[in-house]
DNA sequence: CGATAAGCGAGACGGTACGTCAAGTCTTATA
DNA sequence: TATAAGACTTGACGTACCGTCTCGCTTATCG
């Protein structure tokens, strides 16, 4: 499982020093965080590490898998929580989104997909490692509304989780600012609005059991229409 | 209205030739769509532009900036439709919206915003030259919906204009596949959902006067189900 | 005889601005002084003298032509002296000579004749213009002292001049140090020894009549052979 | 020894590729010969040299080291002769000198000194490489002259050695034609003249002892005047 | 227990692009 | 027609990074 480093190392031979994979990517996400994906040298990384560049290609193929492997090291998982409160899991899943995007230093994730040279199996494995564990929970969030009946029969789980992912991502790249709770609450209380079998029957549910996520900010918005 | 090229162009001395600036900026879309981003060498679009790299220099003070005056040179202006049917225009707006921005080379977008060495000014005149106009076109189709008295006067404007661009954005930027129409109109039926202060009605109105863009599709996967 | 700017000046429109050429010459000398002949840039040249470029090539053809003219506009003419003393006119005319070219900018003679890119041609004009006279000078100072039967009759006297001119020459580009007068007269009393038909009459005529270049520290080096 | 290249490699790494070294010095001398110094690009003798750029700029940090240094690859050492003939040593020593400068393409030495990029270190580099070697065998050759007892005991050796190279210098930079033997012979009589205790002993053992470099024209010019 | 295979740091290798600068020519509007 | 201004093409400059390679050395495992 150790999806990090080794490319493929080999049985006999020295073997590798392990510590060198953990101290390459920690020094990749400093100079990401600090350059950004455009402004990154291997050689700097492999210097601030320690090591030298044959070391990191012996690792990672191509500049684009460090990086990657770099953003899959630091990120954890998404618990997607489980409450039965519709509202309130799906604000707190989307927080943890939210959270798992930020943390990645900013201005990396873009460039890394747009860099080409690695094709299209970069952008799956991407997708796999990085993207579609936080969107996964989204959509069993939303799996689990729907089949506890909180859900419209005919809601398209895949364009709904797209609309929650989009959000995310697109604070995450264009955004000055980060996203609030505040605004991922209005945001999955509009959403919910328009795929709710009874919003209303949700809303009152939210607010008798409150999350931990702010609660009282969040149904301020709407409190005038009830 | 200057669109893309000339940095301060002196009144005195010799007048710079215009043609050169509409070449280079052609010839950068080539080798944006041919090379991406990254792949871009100035000199080969000097070359392939039948110019020199002072010329460009000359016009455009980073990389960046020439990106994008190549890419605002691309952009047609967004007309919002009015039709007063709410969902039409939304889905219309959207449309135009997502053709703005997928007519772009892929993969140019994102290296360019996060290319950092252009700072927060880039970040800025993109907002402003490539995203502010199609942006403000759906802001303005929202806002006329509201003053007609098809949304809830509660609606956070921003926060649903955020929610539909980001929607256009993901796809662009991560999207394996173009943005279809059916996809557009599903995502305004959500989000109107969401918002309308009588969807039904909204919903009523677009099937009795249906828009060109394909309004049987639009409205057979909810209708049945009321 | 206006030997530096007019290329040919057409007789009809409108007339050069003769202040243009002088202001040019002296820009360029300054800036040969300041950065030599390698780091010297026409447009610099054509900034500073309040003019352009275009301007400047109207009147010399190449910037081989340009320094030329620049190092001509400085140099005075070399009266050679007629004492009948052979000993102080040889001096006398060698430190006009070492004058000359001490008062050129240093490293600009030997680039400006090794550019090549004006062939031979520039040679010839160098020569012509500012290596010849003060040449000829020290040649005519010898011939008239082989004339008045100082020097032995099957003296070649280009031989000497070139000995005499090299040594100028050789510290102007090599020369850590300017050539003083006291190595001058060194220089001067050995090639005499070996050219000249009496040298200690010479010698003795030199002292009975000293010249005003440092009589005294002239002969003291060879005093003790007396 | 310390010939041309490593500007100082490093002890560990990978070591240099001593077949670039010679390989672009011998380039980089054709295309000094080809056009001169001022026409001499660098990425032309990478690329004649079958090397790039940064390679060259791995081993001499300027321009002018490495011209110094082509300069130097193909000097051959000068061996003063000692034959006890002072007047046959001193000619063929100068004649070696004067080698060892046409050796080199002509209107490189000069600009390179010039450059004033590399300011004085150049010059002190350029003295001790090239330029101290010949010198110093033609001081070496007066030296035993004197000590023979065959020149003056006052003779100041630095100037006649300035006397003797700046006639060699002033050729190789200013000559049109070549110095030929018959030149030096004639410098070297009429400097030794100068220079000489007895000149007429000297010249009469020049003609008992007749060495290969041309005896007979050697002495024709000035036997018969006596 | 010694050979061997692969790891290691270091850095040179050929390429390629960068952004700047100068040369010499041209094209304006103005005088 | 000359002028000042400056844009034009060309091409070298010196630097930086890429991904590969070669070195001398160290460290395990296998024969």
């Amino acid at each position: 499982m150790s999806t990090g480093g080794a490319g493929e190392p080999s049985r006999t031979g020295r073997p590798r020093d392990e510590t060198i994979d953990a101290a390459v990517l920690t020094a990749a996400l400093d100079a990401l965080a600090a350059d950004g994906y455009g402004g990154l040298s291997l050689v700097a990384v492999a210097r601030a590490a320690g090591t030298s560049k044959p070391a990191l290609y012996r690792r990672w193929p191509t500049k684009q898998r460090l990086v990657l492997a770099a953003l899959e090291h630091q990120v954890q998982a998404v618990e997607p929580p489980d409450t039965s409160c519709t509202m309130c899991d799906l604000a707190e899943c989307l927080g943890l989104f939210v959270t798992a995007f930020e943390a990645m230093p900013p201005g990396v994730l873009a460039p890394l997909l747009a860099d080409g040279q690695d094709g299209e199996d970069l952008r799956e494995e991407f997708m796999t490692r990085l993207f579609d564990p936080p969107r996964d929970a989204v959509r069993l969030t939303l799996a689990r509304a729907r089949d506890r009946g909180d859900l419209r029969l005919d809601v398209d789980l895949g364009l709904t989780v797209d609309l929650l992912a989009s959000f995310v991502c697109y604070r995450a790249m264009f955004g000055h600012a980060p996203t609030t709770p505040r605004e991922i609450e209005a945001a999955v209380e509009t959403i919910l609005q328009g795929i709710a079998a009874d919003y209303p029957a949700l809303l009152a549910r939210a607010q008798g059991e409150p999350v931990e996520v702010g609660p009282h900010e969040l149904h301020a918005a709407h409190a005038p229409t009830r």
